[in-house]
DNA sequence: ACTGACCGTTCAACATTTGGAACGAAGAAA
DNA sequence: TTTCTTCGTTCCAAATGTTGAACGGTCAGT
């Protein structure tokens, strides 16, 4: 490649030639005369070659300029290629998607996400990353897109709101039977039930009733960092457990697990889409934000797994 | 064409893209890192594309980049087609060679040159163009090297002296079979003469004998602007003509012509070949100066043409 | 935990490029 | 002839690009 020779000056070349005349190109093309002047000087100093001849009266063409001018289409060409299947790349609507959630989202809203957006767009793949609940944002470098629950968290991400979930306080039928039915929170104290803690802090059951909302405690017997552990043991029978309301929804609807003060719930708790913010839209991660937002509340009443009620450890 | 992609962010790119790592890529391409990094930004917010995935250790390519990637050795190809073609066209020993000169010497030295170099160089055409001798060099705009004798004139072409020639006092032995022979210089008083003049200047007739030199003078009974017609009248035998040495070589030798005061000789007047300075050597202009430089001895000593005495006007 | 090497980005001083206006040359029109 | 128009070039202040050094972040090896 000659030194120095730039593109605006080739394409200056091209538009001078074909206007005829360093003020017509000038005009047409809306570069100053002296622009254009100076930047084709540059390129027949690079080339070391004369493509016009000066006459008092315009600009000609020298036999070298006609050879260059032939050759230049195929240099714009050429660039428009690269630059075209660098964007197809970029925009398809195929290719991986890389999209991370923790474990108890995962298996419900990702799940049901991912699998209507494989259907609706067959060249687009997934690769679903769960982690545990307690692992920071920032641990997870290369990700399309990431769901979060809880406050919006830092600002180097974009933040998108899908909806919003609320908890409650989750037993077994077996158990309530065996303790009884509490019918205002101080009736837990004594129950046994499942904490779940983020980063080592416990999570605090906030139930509110009448605009009224304060933490519900009970016997703490098991420590969790996975909403899936702390499932398995209230649909177990062995313990209390305060969780997602969309998360139980089919054991509920199987009866495998109902609801502690049905009037108690805690607020409702904003779901996150979060993407890195790339300074170049990318179709896909646009295609799976939109969709999740969307369809969030579609998605969130069809986990794809759910936790059968095993009878054998219902009692000790 | 993408707005403001330049070939150096381009080649940046693929210098990085082969590097593995901006860091590596600025270090074996001696750009720093900050305009690689700058650049390649550039690049991708022209494109709307992001090429890499910045991770925290190092650059990757994404699917995008490689897509570009392979392309761009395409937009190289395609610039050095461009340019060398331009650079054959300008360079190649062939095309048209414009070149100019007076009359007297167009068919002596420039048909000699011009001759010897089309049998030299089969691909080489000429377009000879004679002017009559007193129209000024910068009445010939285009011509791509022109012949000159006399000082050098004007300082925005460059000159090259080719050689030199000298003048003398010819006429045709009849005339000096009438007149007498004049021994002096005084002697060629009343003999009639034929005058060249320049610009409506006329030529002082300069010899030089012993070191001293001084003007002679004649009787004008013709006056021309061209030394063909100046040859015309001496071999005719109705003047006495001041002429180039060269220019009546062949007379001479078939005894048309003879010297009057042979050892009274003109000083040497440098010949020269001039030429447009160009900003980009053209080979082809090289070699036509050349050629007239290193040959100008033996062009000079064979004309083209010559005048061949004509008896039926030697009397009256 | 701490250090050291290495990564890409940012900053600010510096260099280059740009572009409106003025210029000089040259044909056309008066 | 003189004037007028059109051409490409040159000038210089303002916009833009370049780049060495400093920076914040990450990872491998103490």
């Amino acid at each position: 490649m000659q030194n120095g020779v730039e593109f605006k000056d080739i394409s200056g070349f091209v538009q001078i030639a074909r206007a005829g005349s360093l003020t017509r190109a000038a005009r047409e093309s809306n570069i100053p005369k002296a622009t254009l002047s100076h930047n084709l000087r540059r390129l027949e100093d690079a080339l070391e070659v004369e493509l016009f001849i000066r006459s008092a009266r315009g600009l000609t063409l020298t036999d070298a300029g006609k050879a260059y001018l032939e050759n230049c289409s195929r240099i714009f060409d050429s660039c428009d290629v690269a630059a075209s299947a660098a964007q197809r790349a970029h925009s398809s609507v195929s290719g991986k998607i890389r999209i991370a959630a923790s474990a108890e989202f995962g298996t419900s809203i990702l799940g049901a996400a991912t699998l209507y957006l494989s259907q609706a767009h067959p060249r687009l793949d997934f690769e679903v990353r769960m982690y545990p609940s307690d692992t920071l944002i920032a641990d997870q470098p290369d990700f399309d897109c990431l769901i979060y629950v809880g406050t919006a968290p830092d600002s180097s991400y974009l933040c998108r709101k899908m909806g919003s979930v609320s908890y409650g306080i989750y037993a077994s039928p077996s158990l309530l039977e065996r303790s009884g039915i509490p019918e205002r929170p101080e009736d837990m104290r004594r129950m046994p039930g499942v904490e779940y803690s983020r980063n080592g802090i416990p999570e605090v059951w906030l139930l509110k009733n009448k605009d009224r909302e304060k933490p519900v405690k009970c016997e703490i017997r098991f420590s969790v960092h996975d909403y899936w552990m702390a499932k398995y043991y209230a649909v177990s029978g062995v313990a209390l457990a305060y969780l997602p309301d969309f998360f139980v929804h089919y054991e509920v609807e199987q009866g495998g697990l109902v609801q502690v003060l049905p009037d108690h719930q805690s607020e409702e708790i904003s779901a996150w889409v979060i993407y890195p913010m790339s300074r170049h839209k990318n179709p896909r991660v646009k295609l799976m934000v939109e969709t999740l937002c969307s369809k969030f509340d579609e998605f969130i009443v069809h986990p794809g797994y759910a936790l059968i009620p095993q009878l054998s450890s219902d009692a000790p």
